[in-house]
DNA sequence: CTAACGTTTGTCCAACCGGTCAAAATTTTG
DNA sequence: CAAAATTTTGACCGGTTGGACAAACGTTAG
């Protein structure tokens, strides 16, 4: 499956580190077909060649991206744990994915960009990994509804409720501080955001009687 | 500021609809940079110079499709009103919302590919028409908070959680299929998302004691 | 010093893409 | 029917882009 430990030195680590990062920024401001090896390049401080010296064709740079993302970008949810108080693993989930927002935004948009495009190359890791570990934790979900620690609804659409407000404030960034305006959509909003959503899903999901 | 009134024959309307639902279909699935004439003009049946013939140049086709769009987009917000009860038209807005994504998604991922993207060419409408009818709104909902009918939050970031929501399956179509799977992605994936949603926006804004 | 290896760059190419243009085909009008 | 106006198309162009390549540069080790 994965080429077997492709041995590299220490100078070519920090090349594609340094190669990484600015495709990061370029590809997730402008998608994968908008921006050219040329901008990443300059992004990069170097010239086109040398940076396909380290990866031989665009494709490559977005799939390492995009493998690294995945990992990083699921880690609160797996986080999220049947022993707390399921009431208090929620309101973690929730701030945890939104300070995600707020600290790495680029990623989230890269992300956006590839789900929005159809996922043509991540596909099969929605389906796989990505169904399995959301399948688990709809079970964990489940199981406090039962336990009548929380309301009784779709797992599911609760964990896909929790993605979109949350990533939103990445994703739809320029929409969100057009609308505020100078005044309420500086570095406060974040806190606001904080502070409803905390209440909507708090309320929302208080176990009723 | 518009040009006009452009005198067209019946010809030139129809043709030109027909390449604005090509045109549709193309840049939502591969945004603006990703789309060629080629394609468009192929999805929509004629040759390239021929569809040139009707559109001057690519940007004329996308800046007409958001400015429709962005129209009936809006539809829903502005129909949300003072008169009725506050739960009620909540409700009402959040089934709305729900139903374009779900007959319109070509349409949400075409402004969400816009906004992604830094909303280079709408951020004049996002800071004026769309921060007014928002603010508007807002003061209605901060009404309904005064007199005790719904919950105290934060007005926008309650509107910014039902675009988020609503628009998140359409947006982000693929991936809640894939992760519903074969037997729970079907097309009863919408009536269980809107009984979700107004569970949660129901519980989560009735009004405290 | 020099051979070997890893790194960097200038140059080039073929494919693609947005857009032009003039001529041909078609439709409309008198 | 014939002239005028509109619509359609093939051929073409200049700029951009992803990528190849060989030569140059630098570094390390014998």
């Amino acid at each position: 499956m994965e080429s077997p430990a492709p041995r590299r030195t220490r100078i070519q680590q920090e090349k594609r580190e340094l190669i990484l990062e600015a495709a990061l920024e370029v590809f997730s401001a402008n998608g994968f077909r908008g921006s050219t090896i040329d901008q990443i390049a300059e992004a990069a401080g170097m010239s086109k060649p040398n940076l396909l010296y380290y990866f031989r064709r665009k494709e490559d740079i977005h799939e390492t991206l995009m493998q690294r993302l995945l990992d990083t970008w699921l880690a609160p949810l797996r986080e999220l744990d049947d022993i707390g108080d399921p009431m208090t693993e929620l309101r973690s989930y929730i701030r945890r994915k939104l300070e995600m927002a707020r600290d790495f935004p680029r990623e989230s948009r890269l992300f956006a960009n590839e789900i929005l495009q159809g996922a043509p190359r991540i596909m099969p890791l929605l389906e796989g990994e990505l169904k399995t570990l959301v399948d688990e934790k709809a079970t964990v979900i489940k199981g406090w509804m039962r336990a009548g620690k929380i309301a009784r609804t779709d797992p599911w659409h609760l964990i896909f409720s929790i993605w979109a407000t949350t990533q939103h404030y990445a994703d739809f960034d320029v929409q969100v501080r057009a609308v505020l305006g100078i005044d309420r959509g500086g570095d406060g909003r974040f806190e606001d955001a904080a502070r409803f959503l905390e209440q909507l899903f708090i309320e929302g999901l208080k176990p009723k009687a």
